[in-house]
RNA sequence: GGAGAGGUGGCCGAGUGGUCGAAGGCGCCUGACUCGAAAUCAGGUGUAGGGCAACCCCCUACCGUGGGUUCGAAUCCCACCCUCUCCGCCA
């Protein structure tokens, strides 16, 4: 969400984003809102004031002037009441409408309205050739016994699934793996619920806009997230940082839930789009300071570009544009990995910088070393790896004559040394 | 799930209807002393919104959150959230 300062003092800039990233928001409503609020507030304030200094000067008067005191500052708080009724009603209203604010993105962020208009920046890696007819990750699965795909949406419904044996055990090993490398690069593992109340979906961006993608739990007024970002990202609401504990950096490692109501027919079958799946969550909190955030930026990009290349994965980074990146973001670098069986790229990490549009929502603030003022930090995320998404393009790239899988070099040690698995039957 | 205790500023902690945005301490900042530091002494030190040219000043709000009572609420009442202790249940 944008500061309502800004808003006031660059509404071009504002309306600007609001036509390039396509949102619904009329900012001329916006304003107006904010101009009634804001005499609303003077007026209620003014009213305030003159209440208090009646109550002060009750115990001056004489007692015979003490009815009439108590007659004109119970009119005066009937009266600030009404007003402080229509305030309640314009304010949520307000509020509601800053929540739809878009973050700025960057200057040379692509114009666009869909993914056609994202812009490729790189490939990495070979496309590979086969001398024998593929197999798609679904038929490998099944080939190898290694899950129950179409046994288990009897159970738990469509776009779930089971792995088993050395596929269950490689899902493991990815995670460990990811984790490993993040930790050296100075990213700690958190473990954080899935369950989340409301507001934090609020804070990171997903609500109100996403709300249909969540699951919700009545009873509890709980929402299953969707990323360890839910979480994350409320951590540290309401606290006043010390600029010496930033930047903070997290590998957050945790289950996630999505509904995926939007995308109804699309990739049902196989491993590619699942109501529940793994994730390993690169994030950071950082200053206040666009410079220091965009090295962030590329930090988690290329943490990410470490992750495939480690896999041995053939893929490309792809700069989103305008239409695409979403609500709040300021830059979204997206990596596909080479799909064979689809003979296209699929989005594996996601990576966003927010500026303080997420820190301004969830309330993150620290305090700056030099002039002691108190800030708003920056947050950023990027997928570290995500599974079972990441199989799909990791069995299908890696894939033998025989139906087994190669692994690659750097996944060897944590499978206990093998080099392949399958062919078991 | 049952019973009890509690949530106050960066931290600890006092405060049971007005003189409280809040004593005192710690921390932090500035100055004095010092070659320098420590110790000591003096002063300062919350956040947000509005007025304003202004980080001077003025007004308003905030003592877990939201309501209520009252001329007036950190203080009284109600609901919710969270923490702690004991019991129960449980991987």
């Amino acid at each position: 969400m944008l500061s309502i300062h800004f808003i006031r003092q660059n509404p071009e800039i504002v309306k600007q984003t609001i036509a390039d990233k396509r949102v619904d928001l009329d900012l001329d409503a916006l304003l107006a809102l904010d101009r009634e609020v804001v005499a609303l507030k003077q007026q209620i304030e003014e009213m305030a004031a003159e209440v208090n200094r009646l109550s002060k000067s009750f115990g001056k008067v004489s007692k015979e002037d003490r009815p009439a005191l108590i007659q004109r500052s119970k009119a005066l708080g009937a009266e600030k009441k009404a007003l402080q009724e229509s305030l309640r009603v314009e304010e949520e209203a307000l509020q509601a409408m800053l929540w739809r604010t878009p973050g700025i993105p960057a200057e040379d962020v692509p114009v666009g309205a869909t993914d056609d208009d994202n812009v490729e920046i790189r490939r990495v890696g070979e496309l590979p050739s086969f001398d024998f007819d593929i197999r798609d990750h679904v038929d490998l699965i099944e080939l190898n016994d290694w899950g129950e795909l179409s046994r288990v949406t009897e159970v738990s419904g469509s776009r779930t699934y089971a792995l088993k044996g050395e596929l269950a055990r490689l899902e493991v090993a990815i995670h460990l793996m990811v984790l490993d490398m993040l930790a050296e690069r100075g990213f700690g593992m958190i473990t954080v619920p899935a369950l989340a109340r409301e507001d934090a979906f609020y804070g990171t961006g997903h609500f109100p806009g996403g709300r249909e993608d969540a699951y919700h739990l009545p009873n509890d007024d709980l929402f299953l997230s969707g990323t360890a970002e839910i979480v994350l990202t409320s951590l540290h609401r309401g606290e006043i940082l010390d600029e010496a504990d930033l930047p903070i950096l997290y590998a957050g490692y945790s289950p996630c839930f999505r509904r995926e109501a939007g995308s109804a027919g699309r990739d049902v079958r196989g491993l590619m789009r699942v109501h529940q799946f793994t994730k390993v969550e690169q994030y950071v909190l950082c200053r206040d300071d666009p410079e220091e955030s965009a090295r962030w930026h590329g930090e988690l990009l290329a943490g990410a570009e470490k992750v495939v290349e480690l896999l041995e994965l053939p893929y490309r980074v792809v700069e989103c544009c305008t239409g695409e990146m979403g609500l709040g973001k300021h830059r979204m670098h997206d990596i596909e990995v080479w799909v064979p069986s689809a003979q296209t790229w699929r989005e594996t990490h996601s990576c966003s910088s927010l500026h303080d549009w997420q820190a301004r929502r969830a309330d993150l603030r620290y305090r700056r070393e030099d002039d002691r003022k108190v800030t708003h930090v920056h947050t950023l995320n990027n997928t570290g790896v995500a599974t079972p998404r990441i199989l799909v393009p990791l069995l299908e790239n890696h894939q033998t004559e025989d139906g087994r899988v190669r692994l690659p070099e750097a996944l060897v040690p944590y499978m206990g040394g093998k080099t392949h698995i399958g062919g078991a039957r």
